[in-house]
DNA sequence: CAGTGGTCTAGACCACCAA
DNA sequence: TGGTGGTCTAGACCACTGC
């Protein structure tokens, strides 16, 4: 329900607090209730959540409140608009959206799809390090793996993912190298985990012995080195990842605005 | 003006042409209009656009749909709006957001601004590769600039920069070495020129012994390859720049969503 | 206090889609 | 044809800024 909050000034409760009366307009109250239901799997990827005039009914709000608030979840991809059929959560697995976190494109030309390799996919424990960046605690359960990215039969990634093992469990090398589309896809449909925002950092690295030899490239060639953190709704991490990145015949591309 | 299109279906025109009815809705139109003013520089950076309601009026058109183009325009990071003040062409001055383009971070820490060291610049004619990614007629005049940017001391930034003659009769070695902020500013404030959008590609590559000198690294030594093509409104590339950066203290930095 | 952008509402109509 | 999102309007009120 929407929390309808004192008008203008708050009634002088001068106790100790923070001095921030925190005032949040109506419409991002309703995204918060939307982001909620999404975070719950109320609407599943790919699915349609309810029309605006639904929600305005359910929220006791005017379809315009509601629009704006799924205006600023479309914003941030959570959710996606479409004329005449109705509102979706977003997915990896969209056409033209496929890829989204991937930003290594080849120079010239189109590729198809990646031939995967998967190396190693074993559970264990996370190290200090791990934990820390997976909000974990030292030891819990994480799944490991490394797996190599070719294209046209080039190696061209290289990269080791961690994940919490509670929420993947079951996951199998199988099921890494079988299945279709992006692997942020398999991770919605069989473990209803759905990456919604990621930070990377990106250093220029000399290969050492076991990467050459994997990305097929001389000891001490440059790579890009690509450490990404995703994160779920909420801003939960759920993915650690480290990639390197050949950029011989590919290069990194990115739109600063 | 608005220009208030045919409701509904097109009069049956089958005279040959794009198929495309270009329908726009009017908000866009506004934008439009807003942005041609924009780039004719009515207002200038920093400076405050009319009101809401004064373009309202002067469109013709309501609040709402004023607010609607100026909320795109925002967005895009081309206006900056301030409750109770008004509506300000953005510029690459505003404290938070200094630097807006420049993603190369430290690894950890806060630094003070770069020092910057004018290596060259000079005035000479474009190749056909500098003319071609500047839109520009092979041999047409360009300011080609060489500089370093060191961080307490320490080279970490080594930048060609290619810019279009014309809009930059005038730029001085001087003047790159004693302004103070990002150059983005000196662009803005000296030439006129705003930059409103970039595309980067991205690469690891070797540093070649003269690189390895001005950086003070190693002939070989691993270096982030950043080639940067930035444009001013209406997408009009206005600046190439080839960027070496040395990641052994600092990382590239990227956001994905 | 007046002026600005920000929120919220209600209603009309349009464009798109599916059945 | 009915339902969905998309546009446009008009008006009321709120929050912030500066005089």
């Amino acid at each position: 329900m929407a929390v309808h909050q004192p008008s203008s000034t708050e009634p002088a409760s001068d106790a100790a607090g923070p001095a921030t009366p925190a005032f949040s307009p109506l419409y991002q109250q309703i995204k918060g209730l939307i982001l909620q239901s999404l975070q719950a799997g109320e609407w599943k990827p790919g699915e349609a959540i309810p029309s605006e005039m639904d929600l305005a009914a359910r929220f006791r709000v005017s379809q315009g409140t509601v629009r704006k608030a799924i205006d600023e979840l479309a914003a941030e991809n959570l959710v996606v608009r479409r004329q005449g059929k109705g509102t979706f959560v977003a997915t990896h697995a969209e056409q033209h959206v496929r890829y989204r976190f991937l930003k290594l494109v080849p120079d010239s030309g189109d590729e198809g799809p990646a031939q995967r390799t998967i190396l190693e996919c074993r559970r264990g424990r996370a190290s200090a390090e791990i934990a820390r960046a997976l909000a974990l605690r030292t030891s819990d359960p994480v799944v490991q793996v490394r797996r190599v990215l070719s294209f046209g039969g080039v190696p061209t990634i290289l990269e080791d993912i961690w994940l919490p093992g509670n929420a993947f469990k079951g996951l199998t090398a199988e099921q890494l190298a079988s299945h279709q589309g992006p692997t942020y896809v398999l991770f919605e449909v069989e473990f209803g985990v759905r990456m919604v925002r990621a930070e990377e950092k990106i250093r220029a690295v000399a290969a050492d012995a076991q990467h050459a030899r994997l990305l097929a490239v001389d000891a001490g060639a440059p790579l890009l080195s690509v450490e990404r953190l995703s994160h779920t709704y909420n801003d939960v991490p759920m993915e650690l990842r480290r990639g390197l990145y050949r950029t011989d015949t590919h290069h990194y591309r990115n739109d600063l605005s």
